[in-house]
RNA sequence: GGGAGCGUGCCGGAAUUGGUAGACGGACUCGACUCAAAAUCGAGCGCCUUCGGGCAUGUGGGUUCAAGUCCCACCGCUCCUACCA
């Protein structure tokens, strides 16, 4: 074999690359009316600089898409940006000085060259990166759609606060001792006033249109419904009673979904945070409760939560009636209490609740059962509480309603009495959009003493973020120090006024990235009405399981605003959503020091040891991460076997929402599979065949198969050659659809190159050219440029002809012969009562009765019913005969 | 505690939705080629077997002519969520 001829992908990816971007072959097409758009986006990146396996697996496998819909003929939008603000930008000019504009910039334009390394069909010309001012301008203006529709507000909130470096932290940023990530100080909770947006205004729809996700993964949708987290019950209101136990005219509101119980409410429970504590402590217990309630608030998030742990209270000394009974119970304070859930307010019912019965056997309150168990007069509860349905008991005129009636009942009862009334509540809180970080996207409004708070004029934006800051990491945003920036006129009155100077939460940029791709070179706005309808909804995104709840809740909110303001027509962002799976690698772990070991460091994988102790290692896959050493550069896999091996093995090795393992030795073997591609078209190429002209299209192959059936029919070869050809057509086509099956779709293409192995050479010209053809459009959506230089070597186009119209990757996908699929005699599996015992060639046309009389005729049935007549016969035609003797 | 999902050879994984379990690939074994190795090509590859066959899809039951697939119970693993009243 000649040097030439050598499958060098080294050789080909990178000139192929720079010749489909200078031909134009990704730039997204004008749509017009009546074309089939399709809209495929990956969840756009943070430019960190460096790809990693986990980008690459989900860049392949939209990319797979793309490119398939542009086979089908689609109009397609394949976008990518960058997802550009965020603290490690922040962190780098912390640390090393750097600007953080620059060292983004610098990330986005190596990451932007690593992705063209893998081949992706990207339009380029619709880049977008959030942190620029052309880009966070609308963000801004967003934002002010958002203040104008009432929904956006501020609130006091608390904060993480780090009193050494005098900021705000992120929960991240705060370990499980409650310490903070860089100073090392004890956290301490401070309220600030914040920006949140109404996102629980659209709770409910966020529910309903759930539903309509038919092409989203049914456990996303589960943890949105969970986050969202509807339950419907009462608001019940105990009235606080004086020390002579008078009604008051103060009244406490509890949330509960069991009503029914509430004749077994021995006590009610506040949150210490609950506004109504200060007033109502009386005096002999105001030590113990401040004191409780400073000891709560120094809690960590973590510690206030862990649900293991012993719940503590104190009493506050004040009393409430009960509303259902009439009797005085005791108001608590307790940490297991949320002041950010329902009213911030319970009432305890130790028998029918778990939390209640812990609580009140720790402090001796009072146990009251008021629902049994059906069927059970017995007490239905030794240490734990009765959760379950039942009869009520103890509880006046609802005594033996079942719990499920009295619900409804007691509920009636609160409302005509005015003592409560059915609530929906929701888990959902509203969004904190308020970051006292640099790196992000101001928000554009103005604080001014006469006025109030007052938005940017709309075309005063972008509000940009100034260039020249310094950065210590210490003393809040380094924006609130800058005081050229921060000093302003207001816009309404002129007169001196400030900034505001938090940025947003970067969620609110990546919540709308997927609109502005569009329409991505508007300066008008921040799309027009009719590009962001006539692309979107995105008909497939795929990404990351981790932004199951945050990233794709938020974009769907963000999409119901805009709509309700007009500026788009559609309720749901994504159509169709595919989660991949983690990219693992193999891990290395010495057992007994619990330190991580390099692959390279391990001398010989089938006897993994320690190179130090010589100890036996753990080996397992785990999620790439460079504290493991298991990491593997996507670069340096691509110098060795090339892009399109990548990609292969990356779609073979799983199917794409389970997480892969990689292994270096499958990699090897996705590279011979190319390899044994180009030999088969090496090969024809010697034995003369060319594509060119048409050869082995439709036409063709019409005309042969015309010709043939005149002469005497195909020869086996051609026939099995036929088979093999349409049905990879078949399947390949049906695993691309919908539900990706990437992983058999490449199996497809494997057993369609073994029967070519099999097959080609005895097969004349024209069913060899068909086969060559098909396969080469086939592989084009998985290995694009081996597949276009084969495409070029088999004749496919001439070199001179333009690009755009003659590459492969402008062909259009092959259309399945069901009658190469058809066979004279297909075997017929017969059952000798349900255990396979053998083959039987049959004509495929046969009919039931021809089957069984065949099959009764057989010697497998000969041998196996000795001569009996079966007592029953079941035939499946097509597939087998099942002979009960 | 709640929710979702999964369990198939040595390994990754297939299985037309109830119809020949183990496709395709990796690893491994043998053979051809080679001075040799690699590459390549060919063969084998669930377990047991007295070579007739028997047993096999986490375990135990059930439905069915027929179960990896459906139903019930149990065991194990993974992920998410977590005091939401």
């Amino acid at each position: 074999m000649s040097e030439s001829s050598r499958y060098q992908p080294q050789a080909i990816e990178t000139g192929w690359q720079r010749a489909w971007r200078e031909n134009g072959l990704h730039d997204t097409p004008e749509l017009k009316p009546g074309d089939e758009a399709f809209y495929a986006l990956s969840m756009f990146p943070y430019p960190s600089g460096n790809l990693h396996m986990g980008h690459v697996r989900n860049y392949v496998i939209t990319d797979v898409v793309a490119r398939v819909q542009r086979l089908r003929g689609n109009k397609v939008l394949h976008p990518m940006g960058w997802d550009a603000f965020g603290l490690p930008a922040e962190n780098a000019a912390i640390e090393r000085g750097v600007d953080p504009g620059g060292w983004t910039d610098q990330n986005i334009a190596s990451m932007r060259e690593q992705l063209n390394q893998l081949g992706l069909s990207i339009d380029w010309d619709r880049e977008v990166a959030t942190c620029h001012a052309d880009y966070y301008r609308w963000t801004q203006w967003l934002f002010l759609q958002f203040l104008d529709s009432g929904l956006a507000y501020q609130k006091d909130a608390t904060v993480n606060w780090d009193p050494i470096d005098q900021t705000v932290l992120a929960n991240e940023q705060v370990d499980s001792e409650g310490r903070s990530w860089r100073s090392g100080a004890l956290v301490e909770k401070r309220k600030l006033r914040q920006w949140f947006l109404k996102i629980t205004d659209y709770a409910q729809q966020l529910l309903d249109d759930l539903n309509q996700l038919e092409g989203w993964p049914e456990r996303v949708r589960t943890m949105q419904a969970n986050w969202i987290g509807r339950s419907t019950g009462a608001e019940l209101q105990f009235t606080v009673v004086d020390a002579d136990g008078n009604d008051t005219a103060e009244r406490i509101t509890v949330f509960t979904t069991r009503p029914d119980t509430i004749f077994g409410a021995s006590y009610v429970v506040l949150a210490p945070e609950h506004p109504l504590v200060a007033e109502l402590t009386t005096a002999e217990h105001e030590i113990e409760v401040e004191a409780f309630c400073d000891l709560v608030s120094r809690q960590s998030e973590q510690e206030r939560t862990a649900e293991d742990k012993p719940k503590r209270g104190v009493a506050i000394g004040a009393q409430v009636r009960n509303p259902a009974n009439g009797e005085l119970i005791p108001i608590w304070i307790a940490d297991y209490v949320l002041a950010e859930y329902g009213t911030g307010a319970v009432m305890g019912v130790p028998a029918h609740d778990q939390r209640d019965f812990l609580f009140a056997r720790q402090y001796e309150l009072p146990v009251q059962q008021v629902i049994i168990p059906e069927d059970s007069d017995e007490h239905a509860f030794e240490g734990g509480a009765w959760t379950e349905g039942g009869v009520l008991i103890h509880s006046g005129r609802f005594d033996g309603l079942p719990n499920g009636e009295a619900k409804l009942a007691i509920t009636a009862a609160a409302a005509a009495e005015g003592w409560g009334q059915e609530k929906v509540q929701f888990r959902l809180r509203d969004w904190l959009i308020s970051r006292q970080r640099y790196w992000g996207c101001p928000i554009p409004v103005i604080h001014c003493d006469s006025c109030g708070v007052v938005p940017v004029p709309a075309e005063q934006l972008p509000v940009e973020l100034p260039r020249d800051v310094a950065f210590s990491g210490k003393g809040g945003s380094p924006l609130a120090q800058l005081e050229s920036w921060v000093n302003v006129s207001c816009p309404c009155c002129g007169k001196p006024a400030k900034r505001e100077t938090d940025t947003m939460d970067t969620f609110m940029c990546s919540s709308w990235y997927f609109l502005r791709y569009s329409d991505a070179k508007n300066s008008q706005l921040p799309f027009s009405k009719e590009a962001v309808d006539s692309w979107l909804p995105v008909d497939q995104y795929v990404g990351g399981i981790e932004h199951a709840i945050l990233h794709l809740l938020y974009s769907r909110f963000f999409t119901k605003v805009l709509r309700d303001r007009g500026l788009l027509s559609f309720d749901e962002p994504f159509t169709r959503l595919l989660t991949q799976g983690m990219v693992q690698g193999i891990t290395y772990k010495n057992p007994l020091t619990g330190k991580y070991i390099a692959p390279g460091d391990v001398a010989d994988p089938t006897d993994p040891r320690d190179p130090v102790s010589g100890e036996v290692l753990e080996t397992f896959f785990e999620k790439m991460s460079k504290s493991k050493y298991n990491g593997v550069d996507p670069a340096v896999v691509i110098d060795k076997y090339g892009a399109d091996t990548a990609r292969m093995f990356i779609l073979f090795k799983a199917p794409p929402e389970k997480d892969l393992e990689w292994d270096d030795a499958d990699v090897e073997g996705q590279f011979r599979f190319l390899q044994r591609l180009w030999r088969l078209v090496d090969s024809a190429c010697e034995r003369g065949l060319s594509l060119a002209a048409g050869a082995g299209n439709a036409d063709a192959v019409a005309q042969a198969l015309a010709e043939a059936s005149a002469s005497g029919g195909l020869k086996p070869d051609e026939q099995e050659l036929r088979r093999a050809v349409h049905t990879a057509i078949t399947e390949i086509s049906d695993d691309l659809d919908g539900d990706y099956q990437f992983n058999t779709a490449v199996s497809e293409l494997m057993k369609l190159s073994n029967a070519m192995g099999s097959h080609l050479e005895a097969s004349g010209e024209v069913f060899a050219c068909e086969a060559l053809r098909t396969l080469l459009i086939l592989l084009a959506p998985f290995a694009p440029h081996l597949s276009e230089e084969l495409w070029l070597k088999l004749g496919g186009r001439n070199s001179g002809d333009a690009l755009a119209g003659s590459s492969i990757h402008a062909q259009r996908w092959p259309v399945a012969d069901a009658s190469a699929l058809v066979r004279d005699t297909v075997p017929l599996v017969i059952q000798i009562k349900g255990k396979v015992r053998g083959n039987l060639e049959v004509p495929a046309d046969a009919d039931k009765a021809t089957l069984e009389k065949l099959a009764l005729e057989s010697d497998i049935a000969a041998k196996w019913l000795e001569g009996k007549p079966p007592s029953r016969v079941i035939v499946v035609p097509g597939k087998l005969v099942n002979l009960v003797p």
